[in-house]
RNA sequence: GGGCGAAUGGCGGAACUGGUAGACGCGCACGACUCAAAAUCGUGUUUCGCAAGAAGUGAGAGUUCGAUUCUCUCUUCGCCCA
């Protein structure tokens, strides 16, 4: 018995790969190509399981589809600016650059030894300035094409770091780090304009036929398209102000109006800036968060003018006008009108501040007299109290005749309206890619000439002081254009702008004159398959596919309008959370004599309370580390437990005994092979003569319904099947051995076509298994041949009024007759055919005969 | 509140277009080897029942010769949006 030395055996493939360049890629228009992308990942310094289980996926498939005969591309990169690297700089003292290269660095080792399939040399890194320099580029052809834009807008801002902050930043209203109150300020930002492609957005998510579901929902709600219509309302109250526009979605309530509502930031407020109450409103809303969610879920608050707005459907009834919290001056047109009883928000107002609230939709069943008490009525049925609306149906007739009767009135028109805003890609940090612009003495804005780019970011500087960093290094801002002197632009891009187009430049990552070469795009992409967590469902995907279509806006060279072509998702990796008083464990913390109550190790008086399963993180210390797991068990190993447990779009729970279940896979695995080789194909061995041809035929089947099936689960992303179908693999084999009578040499054509299609999942052992028998390590996929995938004999279910009452074995393709006479002379079967009359049978060929008798 | 999805042994999960429910793994039990343990190997393992047999895929109905699979109602859980 020789033992296998994962840690030998997978360094020497993992260098023999290296050394051999066999993933390097190359364009080969004669050959089909296939492009596999995984997420590339943010360089925190290590990998985690939810890299490996991301990359193993991809992988697997990698490997599948080179083998099958695909020219693959499948690289990796660095999603290298961020946040993390300045919190890290500023509490270490460390340059951002450097604490990053570092982190590349031990990461990129530890992908190696997963044993990635991956072309390296295709690696890059978004913080590097030749792959910034690029996107530079990119911002200003953008910004030549009217696609970006600069305007005021509201950010949530923290007075003591003097620094803009994410939504995720603010927590109840302070800022992460400082804890300040954040208020909100209006700044100068840089606006990707994204809602022109609204439309193209929503509709080009219909060809996306292999994306989930489920994501595509989650960007059409995003996108939120609303077909309405845009109203005006004539003002009374301030000669200066004579109109009000809004839009709405449901014209056909304006009966069951009873006030209006506008954001405080309208035009109209210029006219109560001398107000001390509304000034005093003003403030109290610039508390509540800029999300949406936080809007909701705040209390509705209105200030109420002095002026009204008359309905346009009844001139005779008029509203007070509010400002209120709730409503939004970037949707719509900052103005809504209320209609308390068929919109929950609009309700909550009106009982808040006693308006009328005044029903004109009734359910289909109810008579005139419905009311509504404390729960606006949303649903379908019929326009009631509305003159001459009464009696639509609600909502496709009523809202196309309101519409219908408000543009014949001239008080408005039929509008299409979107959720999704423009992308602010302004952030006042210094790890990201500066912006290529200037402002000359006038304050007008120059363009960096392509020739001065990249702007790179000044190095070595100190990022303890409060407010943007950038915006400090007076040196640095200095630019000539074009023999003007200028100030460079101190905002920095977005990091999802990075992210954006990592995907074109792994095309043409080379490439110094520009981002990329068209040619290689038209071969490469789009994508075939992007692989990653469904947390980036929506923002990145949806900005990877405006980038994609604005470089090709305007453009007739580049064609590509979709990035991805297939998406998978995978699920999380999952693991208990252990904890003493309010203090997390981390799992090598703690121990277990028998898998239910827990303690600290070594102390068994320090009992451990076990959480719930969750996905894996920092702050609750319920991490594994792959690299032990790696150390500990080798790649394969840990690959084949990651895959094994829960189908990969669906969470994992990390399970020590799987572990090492996967890790006993191998061993046996091997010794298997061991016994196998030594049996069967040492040349001194011959087979017997008298050989059983059934065992010959079976070991063929075997063969080829497992190649079939283990494809079929490769293209459907079963991989957890996969798994049980390589231990179906070894129980087989298992069998095989302690019998004789067979051909080796057709015994061994089968067995290497069954370590072919092992190989994806557990590269390692099976090129060490094809070496040891002398096989090249090149890794075609077998054909199934189709003689072996259908047996001579077939297991046919009996059943008696659908009833299984046994199982009869017959010839592939019996006739009905001969199969009911069969069953009829059949003992086990008489008992239940004697004492009744059979009135007829159903007959599945070659699976399934029902008696239906009486 | 709306949308989407899920629910199968002690556990993770399998079951192609409706056709033998529980593949495969874990765990557990018993046995072999061992002075003993670990490791390894063998046997068993949905429930009830000695057995024959019966019940059984969250609950209830429906379609069907036949439903884990299709339809409806409900419950619970998860995710997203509000």
């Amino acid at each position: 018995m020789n033992r296998y030395n994962f840690k030998e055996v997978e360094k020497k493939w993992q260098s023999y790969w290296h050394k051999n360049k066999l993933f390097k890629t190359k364009r080969d228009l004669k050959k089909k190509k296939f492009y596999c992308l995984e997420m590339f990942p943010y360089p925190s310094g290590n990998i985690h399981m939810g890299h490996v289980r991301n990359y193993t996926i991809g992988d697997v498939l990698s490997r599948y589809k080179t083998a099958k005969g695909y020219n693959v591309l499948h690289p990796m990169g660095w999603d290298s600016f961020g946040m993390p690297a300045e919190n890290a700089a500023r509490q270490n003292k460390l340059d951002p650059k450097d604490w990053t290269n570092k982190n590349i660095e031990n990461m990129k080792s530890q992908l190696k030894e997963l044993g990635l399939s991956i072309d390296w040399d295709r690696e890059i890194s978004t913080c590097s300035p030749d792959y910034y320099k690029h996107q530079q580029n990119f911002f200003l052809e953008l910004f030549d094409k009217g696609l970006v834009y600069r305007k005021e807008n509201y950010v949530n801002w923290d007075p003591i770091d003097q620094t803009v902050l994410a939504n995720e930043q603010v927590i109840n209203g302070k800022g992460w780090r400082s804890g300040a109150t954040v208020e909100r300020k209006k700044l100068n930002q840089w606006f990707f304009n994204i809602t022109k492609f609204s439309n193209e957005l929503l509709e080009d998510l219909e060809d996306l036929n292999e994306w989930p579901e489920k994501v595509k929902t989650m960007q059409k709600n995003w996108i939120g398209k609303s077909f309405g219509c845009e109203l005006n309302f004539s003002i009374k109250g301030n000669p200066n102000i004579k109109k009000i526009k809004c839009f709405t979605t449901r014209p056909d309530t304006l009966f069951g109006m009873s006030f209006l509502a506008v954001s405080v930031d309208h035009p109209i407020s210029k006219f109560y800036e001398n107000d001390n109450e509304f000034k005093k409103f003003k403030e109290e809303c610039s508390k509540t968060g800029t999300t949406e969610e936080s809007i909701a879920q705040a209390e509705k608050l209105g200030f109420k003018t002095n002026l009204t707005a008359i309905n346009p459907f009844d001139d005779t009834t008029e509203v007070p006008v509010y400002f209120a919290n709730f409503v939004l001056m970037d949707y719509g047109f900052g103005a809504v009108f209320g209609c308390p009883a068929h919109d929950q928000r609009d309700l909550d107002f009106a009982l808040k501040y006693k308006l009328k609230v005044k029903p004109v939709v009734k359910p289909k069943d109810e008579n005139d007299s419905f009311e509504i008490k404390d729960q606006a009525y949303t649903g379908p049925g019929v326009i009631f109290n509305s003159k001459f609306l009464d009696n639509l149906k609600v909502p496709d007739e009523s809202i196309l005749k309101s519409i219908e009767i408000i543009e014949k009135k001239s008080i408005g028109k039929k509008k299409i309206n979107f959720r999704l805003k423009d992308w602010g890609i302004s952030r006042q940090r210094y790890w990201g890619c500066p912006i290529p612009i200037a402002y000359n003495a006038k304050q007008e804005i120059v363009k960096v000439p392509f020739k001065q780019l990249p702007i790179k970011l000044p190095e070595k500087i100190d990022l303890n002081v409060p407010g943007n960093p950038l915006d400090h290094q007076s040196k640095w801002k200095k630019i000539i254009i074009d023999g003007e002197e200028c100030e460079l632009e101190t905002d920095t891009l977005d990091t999802f702008v990075d992210s954006s187009w990592y995907f074109l430049r792994f095309c043409s990552p080379q490439e110094k004159s520009k981002g990329f070469d068209i040619a290689d795009i038209n071969y490469w992409m789009p994508v075939d398959q992007y692989i990653g967590g469904v947390e980036h469902a929506i923002l990145h995907l949806l900005y990877s596919r405006f980038f994609t279509k604005a470089l090709g806006y305007k453009n007739k060279t580049f064609k590509i309008s979709e990035p991805f072509k297939g998406l998978f998702t995978q699920g999380m990796v999952c693991h208990e959370t252990y904890r003493i008083d309010n203090e997390w464990k981390s799992p090598d913390e703690v121990e277990s004599t028998n898998g239910k109550d827990f303690y600290l190790k070594n102390k068994p008086e320090k009992k451990v309370i076990v959480g719930p399963s969750e996905s894996m993180s920092k702050s609750k210390k319920n991490t594994i580390d792959p690299a032990i797991m790696i150390q500990n068990y080798g790649a394969d190993a840990v690959r084949f437990f990651i895959l094994s447990d829960s189908p990969p779009e669906k969470d994992i729970q990390w399970s020590d005994q799987g572990m090492q279940a996967a890790y006993k896979y191998i061993q046996k695995f091997w010794n298997l092979h061991y016994e196998i080789k030594e049996k069967f194909f040492s040349e001194k061995k011959q087979a017997k003569k008298n050989l059983d041809k059934k065992i010959t035929e079976e070991i063929n089947i075997f063969t080829n319904q497992t190649i079939k099936k283990i494809t079929s689960n490769l293209e459907n992303f079963n991989y957890n099947v996969i798994v049980a179908n390589l231990h179906e693999i070894y129980n087989f084999y298992y069998k095989i051995k302690s019998n004789e009578n067979f051909d080796f040499e057709d015994l061994k054509k089968n067995y290497l076509k069954i370590l072919t299609v092992m190989h994806p999942i557990l590269p390692h052992l099976m090129s060490e298994c094809l070496a040891d028998l002398n096989e090249k390590p090149i890794i075609k996929w077998p054909d199934t041949e189709k003689k072996y995938l259908n047996k001579e004999t077939v297991v046919i279910v009996v059943q008696i009024n659908g009833k299984k009452r046994g199982i009869i074995d017959c010839k592939q393709d019996i006739s009905e007759e001969k199969l009911v006479d069969s069953i009829k002379n059949k003992t086990e079967f008489k008992k239940y055919l004697e004492n009744s009359e059979i009135i007829k049978n159903i007959y599945v060929k070659n699976k399934i005969i029902n008696f239906i008798t009486k």
